[in-house]
DNA sequence: ATGAACTTCTTTTTT
DNA sequence: AGAAGTTCAT
């Protein structure tokens, strides 16, 4: 994508395209009748609810080309908004191709974000900005806040500025100005936080700058109040369309509505059941709600689905089907019925991942990993076990050290034997699998296992390019260069690489800026001039400032281009010598980086040009290529498909998020489970559900309890694949083979599991049996006698403390940051041992 | 002013 | 377990 061409964008249409005659549609006879539909009703208010893989894009694409190619709007006419960056690179593509080379590019087809800023340059004078206007980076963002939470003397480790942040930008999600936000919300942030707030915003405008919340405010803002302008808006955009529209915030509900006010040419297509957004700001409601908004809209349903199998849909189907308020829609297809959706226990996180890795390979190797020869490799033990519980017996007393030994003997049975030797229908390419987690932290153990197999991967969505930060910060040089005036980016760079101005130096420049009303810089200047500092820091800080101005009149020279400006003051401030220096391992990436920074300035006009896409684009612009397993979070993962999808760490806490749950409550809940609907219906082939019965939280290990979504697959679409898991283990044991009904109803049975049931016992709270308390009275009367009185000891929650007293199984001890209290001592480790 | 040592927090998800 | 932020000693 290039910069922008925003003075041409309204006036001029394509004339090419204006002198066309109506041309035949034969695009129309591509679509299903539900498309067409879509597609055709070109005026009035349309909803569009797209199932997932109902060929959403296509129908939106094709609307647009029908659009001009009946010379209902020319390019120019038409305000197409997505959410990312790349929805919009796609669109643009499709379109572009569908129509041939007579259209030009269309103009307003965007990010809202990017079309925001278009707008917001052209009238930025009614918000008190300058039309060059300055977007802040997130650590702008929290340094600037960090600042007016010091200045305002708050505890900013009771209050951290990155929760008023967080306050701020919903607020702005929900379009409130300082002076909107309700009274309810009077006590946010100790109270202060609505005053802050207008602080915050008036520090902005003094600074010329936006945050990525301001761009959709401020044009809510001049909507609401300059007619004029809202009108001639109302007059440009004739037609509009939206995509993921169950996505939008308030703010970006508002700005639609007030645009599509007038004519009511809207449509917005999208997926109420894949509405995973709401934790920023994004309104389910807002789809919900659209027929009332648009009175006599036309509703369509997209219900035939192009990818998945029937029971990978029916495994989706029957896990959203919990959630309420839905509009509801039945996904179909005609495709063949293909494999159950597969459910697999684990012993541990590690164990997952060694599975999921052996699994990939199989299926690369057209094997499957599976057991389906399960049946002869289950060791003695757990055969004994599993014909215990057959009888109907209770798995009394196992305690999970019991059920660990079994497992890890089935385990090692099963490596052996694991690959077996069924062919698969097909093989995979490795690019045609992928894995979705919840949290990006569960890729950890995916990636160590791929690396020390070999497994080619790709983690998909990390942290992106522009985010990292020795980008930032060349940037911020940059952006000084630029404007001089740019204080956030001095404050940046001023001390990378180090010039041995600290926080003292740096107080000063402030404070003497401040005092003549200047810049950072100029007041950097002035502080020089008066001697105000002395030595190595006052040296380097004259170099610094000396570099700035010479570069600062190279910006435009016709003899220096851009790319070489950019260099040289990557290399004259210091910058590249210090990640040269730099012995950590990390460094020769980072140094790989800039030169990549620098190589991207080359598909620009100039340095303004690209600090501009910069801070719209946050998009991984590199999609790297090759045979590689795809590694993302489900919310990366929407919009994609794969044949083969791993959905690995399907367990209450996890997923769903306890987190979500406890700031959402059922809503939150809700969330989760369309995110479980995203994930399974990536999957076009193979969907293979995973959970594990123990996992690492904090460094810490954790038992977990299978996800409640589990409970909630239609049992008759899922297949319990046994071992080399916990809880399947032994089930097709009872009929003794593949096949039988025996070993199905086992198989159905995994809901019966005595693992299983000793999880959701536990989750009742159920108290402990006898022998579990029996034992644990043994650990703790060991616990207690490996302790002295005096001793430093540890404990998990309340930190450092010294024995005091013992009392039977529990200890007295004074700790040093909660004071004296009374513990079990098994909770208790000395303060020197290492706790394992 | 700077690095080492020690603490505390983190794990959603992003334009 | 690791990152990030804090405090402390040079």
């Amino acid at each position: 994508m290039s910069s922008f061409d925003e003075s041409d964008a309204f006036e001029s249409a394509s004339l090419a395209t204006r002198a066309m005659a109506a041309r035949p549609t034969p695009y129309l006879d591509d679509l299903n009748p539900a498309q067409r539909e879509a597609v055709e009703a070109l005026e009035g208010p349309v909803l569009m609810l797209a199932g997932a893989g109902t060929g959403k894009t296509k129908a939106l694409t094709t609307r647009m080309v029908h659009l001009l190619n009946t010379n209902t709007a020319r390019p120019n006419e038409i305000l197409a908004v997505t959410f990312t960056n790349k929805a919009a690179r796609e669109m643009k593509m499709r379109v572009g191709r569908m129509m041939g080379e007579a259209v030009e590019g269309m103009p307003w087809l965007g990010t809202f974000h990017s079309i925001c800023v278009k707008l917001l340059r052209r009238h930025a004078e009614l918000v008190e900005l300058k039309s060059n206007f300055t977007i802040l980076d997130t650590d702008d963002q929290l340094r600037l806040l960090k600042q007016l939470v010091a200045a305002a003397n708050i505890d900013d480790k009771r209050w951290p500025a990155r929760m008023l942040a967080g306050i701020i930008d919903q607020w702005k999600n929900r379009a409130w100005t300082p002076d909107q936000v309700p009274a309810a919300e009077a006590s946010a942030y100790d109270g202060k936080g609505v005053a802050l707030y207008k602080q915050y915003q008036t520090r902005l405008r003094e600074l010329n700058a936006v945050d990525f919340g301001d761009l959709l405010l401020h044009m809510v803002t001049i909507f609401q109040t300059h007619d004029d302008v809202l009108e001639q808006y109302r007059r440009w955009f004739r037609y509009i369309l939206v995509d993921e529209y169950q996505d939008t915030n308030v703010a970006q509900y508002l700005w639609l509505r007030l645009l599509a006010g007038g004519h009511r040419n809207i449509c917005c297509v999208g997926d109420d059941d894949q509405s995973i957004y709401g934790w920023r700001g994004a309104e389910v409601g807002n789809i919900l709600r659209f027929e009332k908004d648009f009175p006599g809209a036309t509703v369509v349903r997209l219900e035939q689905n192009y990818r998945s199998t029937p029971h990978i849909l029916a495994a989706a189907s029957g896990v959203i089907a919990g959630n309420r308020d839905r509009l509801g829609k039945e996904l179909w297809t005609q495709a063949e019925e293909g494999e159950k959706v597969r459910l697999i226990g684990h012993w541990d996180g590690d164990e997952e991942a060694r599975w999921v890795g052996e699994e990939i390979e199989a299926f690369h190797s057209g094997t499957s990993g599976v057991a389906k020869r399960r049946d002869n490799v289950r060791s003695t033990s757990a055969t004994q076990e599993s014909e215990r519980i057959a009888k109907g017996g209770k798995r009394s007393q196992n305690r999970e050290g019991d059920i660990h030994e079994i497992n890890l003997q089935r385990t090692e049975a099963l490596s052996e034997q694991g690959k077996s030797n069924l062919p698969r229908p097909r093989t995979f390419g490795l690019d045609e699998i992928a894995i979705l987690v919840r949290a990006s932290h569960q890729m950890r153990s995916f990636e160590d296992r791929f690396l020390t197999i070999g497994m080619p991967y790709r983690v998909i969505g990390g942290p992106r390019f522009y985010e990292r930060m020795e980008i930032r910060d060349a940037m911020a040089y940059f952006r000084l260069v630029v404007s001089p005036a740019d204080d956030l980016a001095f404050e940046r760079v001023v001390n990378t690489p180090k010039r041995g101005l600290g926080d003292k130096a740096q107080q000063k420049i402030q404070v003497t800026a401040r005092q003549n009303g200047v810049s950072l810089v100029e007041g950097a200047a002035i502080l020089l001039e008066e001697k105000g500092l002395t030595g190595k820091g006052a040296s380097e800080l004259a170099k610094l400032l000396e570099g700035l101005r010479r570069w600062g009149r190279l910006v435009g020279d016709k003899d220096v281009s851009h790319v070489e400006l950019a260099e040289m003051v990557l290399d004259e401030s210091g910058y590249t010598e210090f990640w040269q220096m730099d012995k950590t391992p990390e460094a020769p990436g980072r140094l790989e980086n800039l030169k990549e920074l620098v190589k991207a300035l080359e598909g620009f006009e100039n340095l303004q040009g690209f600090l501009e896409h910069v801070s719209l684009i946050m998009d991984n612009e590199s999609e790297e290529v090759g045979e590689k397993v795809s590694i993302m979070t489900l919310h990366a993962a929407k919009g994609l498909e794969f044949p083969a999808v791993f959905l690995p760490g399907w367990e209450d806490g996890l997923f769903p998020s306890q987190r979500s749950m406890d700031e959402s409550g059922l809503k939150g809940l809700e969330e989760e489970r369309r995110l479980a609907y995203v994930g399974i219906t990536r999957a076009e082939e193979v969907c293979t559900i995973s959970f594990a019965g123990n996992r690492r939280v904090y460094g810490q290990w954790q038992s977990q309890m299978p996800s409640r979504f589990i409970d909630e697959l239609p049992e008759d679409h899922v297949e319990v694949l046994t071992p080399p898991g916990l809880y399947g283990g032994g089930y097709g044991a009872a009929g003794g083979g593949l096949g039988t009904i025996e070993s199905r109803v086992a198989e159905a049975n995994v809901y019966n599991s005595p693992g299983w049931r000793r999880m959701q016992a536990r989750s009742q709270q159920r108290p402990m049996s006898q022998p579990q308390e029996a034992r644990d009275m043994v650990i703790d009367a060991q616990a207690v006698s490996a302790h002295e009185m005096g001793e430093r000891v540890f404990h998990q929650k309340f930190g450092y403390g010294a024995i005091i007293g013992i009392e039977g199984d529990k200890l007295e001890i004074d700790f040093e940051k909660a004071g004296v209290k009374k513990v079990v001592a098994r909770f208790v480790t000395g303060a020197d041992d290492i706790p394992f």
